[in-house]
DNA sequence: CGGTTTTGACCTGCGC
DNA sequence: GCGCAGGTCAAAACCG
């Protein structure tokens, strides 16, 4: 029974991938995403270096920063909030600051951005928004890879059992403390066919549905969820600010 | 007192 | 070249 809900979970990601995949979508025109941090002179504060390991100096950084763009690993996230939350947080056991807020022109609700406070040189940004399909859905977008292990999981002995969960699944699925979260890995080649998904709202909101149902009603993943979050929850793991 | 959040200004890339 | 929009900075406010 449980190996049957396991089953639909991982037929229904496959198709996900596959519909992903199967998108022809190439470069999106409107990736204006500012790439190589473009720091100039004044990069002094928190090192915002990230992998680059500040071994470019300026003119490097201007060289190359397309390659910046495509090491960084990018992924998205939809978090089933209440839609009265207007608290654009998204609690995945790490520490984040927020640096700025912005309203887009694509979607009235307000976008944040964040960066991981964990581990001073993390260069990991993510950014949150709303959904403009529907209001109870956050949508936060992971750029960047974490260079210090998950706060909730740097127990190792006694909470290795728990952990296993997070641990084995670091990015293309993860949990969130205030529901169900779908991640979508975009590292792949064709990564900018999330564009497409986030058209098909239709789609987005199947993805969310089905994926809500079947963690809901296969057992296997509530405990896998209750364990997650109460190893991350009991008080030996972290200053729980969340 | 130190870290975080807020928020307006500033910077930069892109389309026209 | 200009204007627009997304992203970032940084100072002040806020909070534990």
């Amino acid at each position: 029974m449980l190996t049957v809900m396991c089953e639909n979970y991982n037929a229904l990601r496959s198709q996900v991938m596959e519909y992903i995949s199967k998108n022809p979508e190439r470069e999106s025109p409107s990736s204006r995403k500012r790439k190589a941090e473009s720091s100039n002179n004044n990069s002094n504060n928190n090192g915002v270096v990230g992998n680059s390991e500040s071994s470019s100096s300026d003119e490097d950084s201007y060289k190359k920063p397309r390659e910046e763009t495509i090491k960084a690993k990018i992924s998205r996230v939809y978090t089933r909030t209440d839609a009265s939350d207007t608290s654009l947080v998204v609690k995945d056991g790490y520490q984040w600051r927020k640096y700025g807020q912005k309203v887009t022109r694509d979607n009235p609700s307000p976008r944040a951005y964040f960066k991981c406070s964990f581990a001073p040189g993390c260069p990991v940004k993510k950014k949150v928004q709303r959904s403009v399909e529907d209001q109870s859905i956050l949508v936060a977008t992971y750029e960047g890879e974490h260079n210090h292990p998950h706060p909730g999981r740097i127990e190792p002995t006694s909470g290795a059992n728990r952990s296993v969960n997070l641990r084995s699944v670091p990015c293309a699925s993860s949990f969130s403390s205030s529901g169900p979260a779908i991640t979508l890995d975009l590292t792949k080649p064709n990564s900018n066919s999330d564009a497409k998904a986030s058209k098909s709202p239709e789609f987005h909101r199947f993805l969310v549905e089905q994926m809500a149902s079947s963690l809901t009603k296969d057992p296997s993943f509530k405990a896998a969820l209750a364990a997650a979050i109460s190893g991350r929850i009991l008080p030996h793991n972290q200053t729980e600010k969340w």
